[in-house]
DNA sequence: GATGAATGAGACTTCATTCAT
DNA sequence: AATGAATGAAGTCTCATTCAT
């Protein structure tokens, strides 16, 4: 985390800072990232980016909280609050405000999923943020089969998996997509891209939720661990 | 493509240097690998290495034209010749099969892996295999949208987004979990592991087949471009 | 050109690392010249060269400017204001004052002579500055042979030609002997010094000179373009 | 010189290599010069390159043996051996035939020049080649000034000098010009080239002749060492 | 005699980090 | 608190030369 010598600049300065490294770590990801760059972007002496931060890695901790709290807030606003809501819809919210909320963020998150995705594996930190959001998620599901919602025969786990898969695919093909337009938050909200994304969303859930389908005739008696 | 020098090499010796760049390129990806450590760990000298290869890039398409010459063999052996099958049934097949052989090759498919999801974007030569393998995928996609085996208001761009997302996520995902095991190659083909594939395939298939399902009513007229 | 960090430096530290420079231009040339050798011989860190310069030829064109600095405030305090001089007059106070300035500075104009005649011509930049010395001789010199002053059977193009191989062939003779005497600037300056460069100057002028010579006649109505 | 091994190839494959060697110099000069380039394009094994000669100095020095060489037989066939010359006349053919000899060897004429105008200084071997043809141009003037041909008050090493410097430069300027020919031949043997030639010579002449110039009102008394 | 793989020194350049001012 | 010069390790790549086959 940021020194206190950081949170004591006035804003435009820090913000200077943030962007620059928003920038180059889109742009490099976090190995690859300089932090002779960042400087030179930010308008800020070399010895000053030490006394703000440990290093490299520190600055990028701070995106992420950045995009943590960001996101609670974002979520926390638009939050249904009153309607009784089955997995799915929950699901399918979720991920939408999701898209909204990238759309309103799309450097800060393309840079934060650059570096999840190829070097996330290899930091020990992001594996701890990484489980804790699939917590949630696999709570949601437990509730979920047991209110009969989706299918038991799924097995929990792969379930989660595969909401997980669902929704990291769907973010990235909008945040690839979205960056070719001209007003990315406009496009998201639009009727066409909103069509898209409940097509994919129904496409997963129409596999996953408990019918009569066939599923359990294919696969009764096998529920793995 | 590696210079005459490199073919002329004993095996071992061929050997040895292959395996240090393929856990050079698994460990750090392409940008990040390290020339210094591949020759360190291949026990040859600098100077030899730019006798064998033109630069890194140069011994990572090599993996790469090796991984698709070995799937190629592994796949001629393997194709079922005379059953007629639906489009589901041979993505199943394809991917079953594409998990066997990376349980063969497991290293060798992570290093690629690793590199082609997180680097191939800025490299507009792997950008080129990519899209040729999607070609063949989306030509088996419109097929299947005409013998009326995929629902047809899935737009098959979807489509073919949808079954390329769950190719590589099933890829990954039995890879990760494989590589924890003592014998990766029984591991998949166990009966456990197979009904992971099969369920996870039918999750898919089911949201996708063409159904009397609510799909159609749920998107009439709203077919996309 | 330098960065400015490397105007910040004091002096003296300065002044170690043109030298340094100055030395290996002058044993190596620009193109072999070594980096290394001139960080080694400044007593200053690998790293240090590059943050004062970009590279080799930033130094180099560094020292390229420096002479043109020294070498504009050495003409003009010795410029003989007010009397009026024909183009051989002019040259020669041209070339004799040039063999001082040359002995003031001689390791500085023997590094910049090496490589502007042996590597200059593929330097483009290089070339432009040649060319704009050139074009003031020329100028020069078609006013001559309006005046009068140079036989105009003589080609333009070929005056130009020879007063600057005399400039060149002199500044070398000149600098190599005197690299050898102890004291360069003492002895350009001494009677027989001064005598050998009038003598080679004679020569030349007696040639370009318009006389009764059989100059015309030999070449009459031959005159090239 | 070359090793035995060298004169025991067959003459294509002998030409091969020199060719490669003459190319290689004349672009990059001798320090610069790469011999993994000349085995490339000589189409030999590296290890030969080294049976065949000690080094890259020793293939340089070979090509210098063989210009001597050429350059006797050359001269040989043309000289015009009953004429009485005086000095000039001899100086004129000398040159002339000189510019005639270098556009029949243009390519092996310019590698050698490159080197040795650029990198002779800093080899002893070459100094001593240099030396041999300055004496017999030396004695040659020697005996001018006894025979009352060139002016007595010129130094007879300023004359040498003189001479020396005007061979060279007639060499460049022709080679030069002669390289950005189609013919190069036809081109020296033009009438106007052997013009511009005759007209350079002259300039060089009409200074140094002996007359009842003013030089040696200007000079008289004064001769040095 | 011919080959060409092997070698390690050295080329240029960028890097993250420290520390005296 | 701010600065930016200093540093040397590590990066990729080329080189002339040797030597076992």
């Amino acid at each position: 985390m940021p020194k206190p010598t950081f949170f004591n600049l006035p804003v435009e300065k820090r913000e200077k800072i943030i962007n620059a490294a928003i920038d180059e770590f889109a742009e490099y990801g976090l190995e690859n990232a300089s932090t002779n760059r960042i400087v030179a972007n930010s308008g800020i002496a070399k010895g000053s980016f030490y006394q703000y931060f440990e290093d490299k890695q520190d600055v990028f901790l701070y995106l992420l909280t950045m995009l943590e709290h960001e996101k609670l807030e974002y979520f926390k606003d638009k939050h249904p609050s009153n309607k009784p809501m089955d997995v799915f819809e929950y699901f399918r919210w979720m991920v939408k405000t999701g898209m909204e909320f990238n759309s309103t963020y799309p450097r800060l998150v393309q840079a934060i999923s650059r570096v999840m995705f190829t070097e996330g594996l290899y930091y020990q930190n992001f594996a701890n943020i990484r489980e804790r959001s699939m917590q949630s998620l696999r709570a949601l599901i437990r509730q979920a089969i047991q209110n009969g919602e989706i299918d038991p025969s799924v097995d929990a786990d792969l379930a989660v998996m595969i909401m997980e898969t669902w929704s990291n695919a769907i973010s990235s093909y909008i945040l690839n997509e979205g960056m070719k337009q001209q007003d990315i938050v406009q496009w998201v909200r639009s009727a066409k891209t909103q069509e898209t994304i409940d097509k994919l969303l129904y496409v997963m859930e129409y596999g996953l939720r408990k019918t009569e389908s066939d599923f359990a005739k294919h696969f009764q008696g096998t529920t793995s661990s």
